[in-house]
DNA sequence: TTGGATGCAAATACTTTGCACACGG
DNA sequence: CCGTGTGCAAAGTATTTGCATCCAA
């Protein structure tokens, strides 16, 4: 299973025109390993006690390299600073992934979802929050 | 309408043992009347349009402030580095506002949302995603 | 009067960039 | 060989912190 998803992703890679070097290997091998959402800076921390001599720059580099191709996730477009919001209302987010920008959306039947029963009960959830992703008029082009 | 919200913020701070400043009152004022979601950064550099003497940590500080009571929203609480995944399949997260680790929940049910109309049709939304924010077991104590 | 708030500057955290060199295809 | 990738160090951006002083209640 594991093989399968790096044989996928060489081939993936070629068909980007993206070079198979022996640090992208390291470091997307080490993100499948990973079941939580780990930083640039976590992973550098990770293939690093494999290969010291690999660069955090190159992990860096790496990450967004992939994550431009569609190899990778991110899970926030918005990570550059923090967002503030004064409105008190409860509503949602429809994020322009290119320019950030991010405009609202009151809906009442999105606010009245019923809680999937995935969620593991330990965990309290006291609110949610959706996201749509996608491009706004301008940058559409 | 503005100056209600006013009053009710000055009765907020007041009920939870936070002095109203002049700098915090500047702050909030400024928030409310920006229809965006603006930095930390974006709002200093409005306030000091109108008061050159205040201090950019003052800023930060406030808007933290209040955000730990509850008085402001933040559009994410994932804004501190990016972070990343390698799982292909869509998901969506369980976010821990405390100690801020994610948690994946497969749902085809939360996959399969009608877009609500409210949604600018301008706009190309190409994906959706929930966060669910909450407190993990560890840290609900 | 007193605990919270402010201002400043320094420190920290995260990330990007420029450039010379190395390497995959 | 060519274009992409790597490594290093420096720079850039966002944010926090320590501490002396100040001020709202």
């Amino acid at each position: 299973m594991m093989q399968s998803k790096i044989n996928q992703f060489v081939q993936d890679c070629k068909d980007k025109g993206l070079n198979v070097t022996f640090q992208r290997m390291a470091i997307y091998k080490r993100l499948l390993n990973r079941l939580d959402h780990p930083t640039a800076e976590d992973l550098y921390q990770e293939v690093i006690k494999e290969y010291p001599m690999i660069s955090r720059a190159t992990v860096y580099k790496n990450l967004e390299t992939l994550f431009e191709h569609n190899l990778i996730a991110k899970v926030t477009h918005l990570h550059d600073a923090a967002r503030y919001d004064g409105k008190q209302e409860h509503h949602h987010h429809l994020v322009c992934v290119r320019c950030k920008a991010i405009f609202d959306i009151q809906s009442e039947r999105l606010d009245n979802l019923q809680l999937p029963n995935e969620i593991d009960p330990t965990f309290k959830v006291y609110d949610y929050r959706i996201q749509f992703d996608g491009l706004c008029q301008k940058c559409q082009s």
